[in-house]
DNA sequence: TTTACTGCAAATCTTTTGCATCAAC
DNA sequence: GTTGATGCAAAAGATTTGCAGTAAA
């Protein structure tokens, strides 16, 4: 759905700079297989070019998120983690004893999604939604 | 379901002590119709006894979170929301426009739950889970 | 009396912002 | 050449922590 560099595609015709620092941000972000952190993603840029700083990054991330191109996740660690919007969304489960993420197919909350179109003219963005509580293994644990 | 002092009778069997400043926070937490964050708390504790300080409400929050007497909610304002864990659960909608929360019943996502439990054996929390998108009206101001 | 709890002050951690400079277009 | 983007340093805001004193049991 996505191909590297489609986010830089949007941006310049949207009449947005491509500068390095976005382009490693980018690509940071693209790269990614699991969700990042603005963190994460200043760390790999610094690497490379370690003149940029993170406000840098934070500002892009910002721009990234207004024009819906990345999506923000909350898993409950005390900052937000990103993916690209386009890249395939799922859910996530996440166990509040062992921290364990387990990816949930999209298709498992379309149905909340149409009830709540439907019955509360709500238009729900469950991309990349967390859901907080325990997993099988420390479920098990605690029996 | 709760009786005030239900929280504080809990504390007490399981051997914590209970100060004024443990009362009044519980009180201030027990008497919030909506969800009440640390800043709250501590506003209205202050307000009759000034010399509470807010790393006491913080500590007293992260014990009853701990000991399961209250939930913790994240509206994505940059801070989390408390509310006693046997008040009476339900769900939010969250307007990413505007703002508005708006509240759902606790049976609406029942199904999910069954589901999860079922098939993922995950036992998911879902008091107070914020679900974030587009109200009625942002979505009519879109078009 | 014992030690859990508190106040205070300082630290931490993430994110934001003002401003002068720089570079993409 | 314009002006949007950056680096830097400092601020902001929420939450946490070390420590010595205090009070609930």
């Amino acid at each position: 759905m996505n191909q590297p560099g489609d986010i830089a595609r949007k941006l310049r015709e949207q009449g947005y700079r491509l500068t390095p620092q976005r382009l490693m941000i980018l690509s940071a972000i693209e790269s990614s297989d699991a969700h990042i952190s603005a963190e994460e993603i200043y760390a790999q840029v610094v690497a490379k070019y370690p003149h940029v700083n993170i406000s840098t990054v934070y500002r892009t991330l910002e721009l990234l998120k207004r024009l819906g191109l990345v999506t923000e996740t909350d898993f409950g660690e005390g900052r937000v983690r990103y993916h690209p919007a386009g890249k395939g969304h799922h859910h996530h489960l996440v166990c509040q004893d062992c921290g364990a993420i387990i990816d949930l197919d999209e298709s498992v909350l379309t149905p909340v999604k149409d009830v709540l179109l439907r019955e509360y003219k709500f238009s729900a963005d469950l991309r990349h939604l967390a859901i907080f509580g325990r997993c099988v293994k420390c479920r098990a644990k605690k029996a």
